[in-house]
This record gives C-alpha cells, sequence and structure tokens, in this order.
DNA sequence: TTCCCCATTGGACCAAAGTCCAATATATTT
DNA sequence: AAATATATTGGACTTTGGTCCAATGGGGAA
C-alpha cells in the first residue's frame, strides 16, 4: 500500500545535538524534524504518519516531562524517547511511568537510539491502527438513533428480543427493526460481530 | 465477604531496613513478612493473598532486578516497588520497563512509601481476580472435546450452524449437538457471552 | 469383552430471529 | 405547511436455532 517515510520529532534546546541525530536519523531512513522548544513542537502541526518523538528532558519553558503530559492530556499518544545529560531517578521513573519508551543518557550508541526509535515507530504504527479503528466505530456510533443505542446495550447483552421489548415496554415487532437498523449501521454481520464491537465501544454489556 | 489482611514482603540485605520497614508496614495495618536476601524469597512458599514486594536493588548474589526477572519468567505477577540507596538511572529505568510498580530512593517519606504500597497491594487484587477468572475458563476450556472446540471457534466467529457444517463436512443437526455442549460446558447464558469468553479466552474468532 | 466417551445422525417440534411491505404518530426542521 | 427523522406496530412468512428422544459406530479403559 502506501509506503509512508517514518517521521522522528527531535526537540532539544542544543543546536549541535539537534544537527547530529538529524544527521543520525536521516541515514537510517527516517526523515527527521527538529525543534529548539516543547512550545515550538507543540505549534507544530503534525502530519498523520508513523514517528516517534526525541525528547531531552531539560529545557527552557517547558521540560520534556511536561511536554509529555501535555501531549497526553491532549491525547497525542506519539511513543517518547527521552535523552538527557544529567537525568536523575525520579526524572526517569516519572517518564516512564508516564508510558515514555525508554529513557537514555547521554552519551549513547547511535545502535542504542536506532533501535529504541525502529521499536517506537513500530509501536506507533499499531497504536495509529487501532485509534482508527475506534474512530470509524464510534463514528458509526454516533449514526444510532437513542434507541437504537439501548436495543444495542441490551441485545449484545444476551437478552431475546422478547425481553427487550418487556425492558422497554414495546412490541417485539419494534424490536426487530431497531435490531436490524443496529446491525445495519454499525457494519456487523452477525451477532457475534456485534458483541465484538460493543466491547471494543465500551458498551456497558456484561452481566459478568 | 473474607477479610485477608494483605501481605507485604521486604527483601533487603540490611537488617536495620528490615526491621524498620517491618515495623512502619505493620503499623499501617499489613502484615510483613521479611527476607534478608532473593534466593530466600524465591524458596519461600507464598500464600495466597493480595500483597506486594518491596525490594532493594543491590543485594548480594541475586539482584533485586534479577529478581525480578525471575518472578516474571515464573508467571508471578506480585507489584514490585523497588527501593535503593544508590540506584542508577539505567537500573530504574530497566525495573520500570520490567513492570515495576515504583521506584524510590531512600530516604523516602514513610506516607510516599505506604502510598505507594496500598496503590500495588490494590493493583494486585485486580489481577488476581483476573487470574482467577482465567483460570476456571480454562479450565472449562479443557473439558471440550476437539470436536466441541472445533465448533466453539467457528460459532463464535459468527458462522452460522449451516455454514459450520458444511466446513467440517457434517450436518447441521450434529453441529447443535456440539454447539449445546458447548454452551453448558462453558457456562455461557447466551450466544452473547460466548463470544465473550472466547475473546478473553483469546480463540481466534474475528475476521476481523 | 463390556463400559464409557466421542462423534454422528434422524425425526419431530417449538421458539427465536430475520425479512418484505405497509402504515401511523410525533417532533423538528425548513 | 411540507419535508424529514424517529419510534412504533401488523401481517405474513422463511430461516435459524434449540430441545427431546432415540440410535449407531469406533476407540480406549477397566
Amino acid at each position: 500500500m502506501k509506503e509512508e517515510t517514518p517521521l522522528v520529532y527531535v526537540v532539544d534546546d542544543d543546536p549541535s545535538i539537534r544537527k547530529a541525530l538529524e544527521r543520525l536519523l536521516g541515514s537510517a531512513g527516517y526523515d527527521a524534524k527538529t525543534f529548539a522548544s516543547a512550545l515550538e513542537f507543540m505549534d507544530f502541526d503534525h502530519p498523520d504518519v508513523p514517528g516517534c518523538l526525541v525528547l531531552d528532558i531539560k529545557m527552557p519553558e517547558l521540560s520534556g516531562l511536561e511536554l509529555q503530559d501535555r501531549l497526553t492530556e491532549k491525547g497525542i499518544f506519539i511513543p517518547i524517547i527521552f535523552i538527557t545529560g544529567h537525568g536523575t531517578v525520579p526524572d526517569s521513573v516519572r517518564a516512564m511511568k508516564a508510558g515514555a519508551m525508554d529513557f537514555l543518557q547521554k552519551p549513547f550508541k547511535d545502535s542504542e537510539l536506532l533501535g529504541v526509535v525502529s521499536r517506537a515507530i513500530a509501536r506507533h504504527g499499531r497504536l495509529r491502527q487501532k485509534k482508527r479503528q475506534m474512530n470509524t466505530l464510534r463514528a458509526r456510533l454516533d449514526t444510532l438513533t437513542p434507541r437504537e443505542r439501548e436495543v444495542f446495550r441490551l441485545v449484545v447483552r444476551g437478552m431475546l428480543n422478547k425481553q427487550v421489548a418487556y425492558d422497554l415496554g414495546i412490541t417485539e415487532k419494534t424490536i426487530k427493526v431497531h435490531r436490524a437498523q443496529v446491525m445495519q449501521k454499525m457494519g456487523a454481520q452477525s451477532l457475534a460481530d456485534l458483541v465484538r464491537l460493543a466491547e471494543k465501544l465500551g458498551v456497558r454489556s456484561s452481566t459478568v
């Protein structure tokens, strides 16, 4: 299909580091985009391609850890690799707890960084894939009418049409209509499919 | 139901630390059991209660990190809180990557440790709960005959009895028999249930 | 060899789900 | 006021799924 060149962002206030990493990443076949500060990175409009973020911890204004938090709040889930000259244990623990891919201390070997970058990009690919799936699923869920949503919820809970009808105080006939609509709109080929979609969407269903 | 007192294991080669932690944990309402070495801890037969492990990094023979690896290999998933006097960044990163709850440097505040311990125990409770569920599920799956397993797999994929029959080269009638057996043995009240069980068990079903 | 498990199938039904076509009633929007 | 989306129901079937009772044949285990 579409062969997208992964894009690696580098955020570091040291120009020499930026230049060195840009060269290293370029030679490894990646596109690289560098930023001198976290704010600069935040302002940038990120293209929708697989990639990762190589981030210095200590920077003026917004630190790397703070940037990590901001991105998390914004729902941006690009894998982060921290690099640092004199990182502390608490910093590294905080970064890892917040989901960082790795936390490297300078100086590190080129191969070491490239290995992590490669894994980070692979992970980002999987995350993007899953996110796309969720987006289309939620879009479909949004097309359901309130009534259809109720029927959806009760059906995937395992209730018979008859029981759903009783629950909602309407006829079984009507349930069948809604149910057919739900299957149609959600793009489910079978009840089994529908149940799996419900699980992914977190539709409260399981009585277990 | 059964109110079990959480059990906190402390592994540290420094007797004064062991004694101090034992007192602290005891005053917080936990049972505490101390060990002077990783090997000593491994030899101990762990009772089945919620708890966590407070582990020193640097110890003779087997280090804390090595113990962590051993436990992972053995499928023992008790949350680990590392404590260390002079821990390094690489050590903390390795520990966190391997799933540690936290990595504290001495000296730390009592309240800090107790907070982490509390969260660790809560997590362990959830993990134990999930593991028990999986055990009963797998036990049920084990009672299925080979043929029943095949029918299980195809049914939760969303195939009609008719299609399953064609696939296996037998009659639809026979499928119904197996299918009923599967529902019975797996303890599923509905097809929706069965699909969810299959997902948890990782029964390859989704065509997506 | 006899007993039990597994796999298979038939017959006879009943229950549940799905499908077309059609119709009515509200509420909201244009 | 006309158009649209939502919710509801009926009738008339067809297809699927589920259940009971009964029976056959092969392969191990006692």
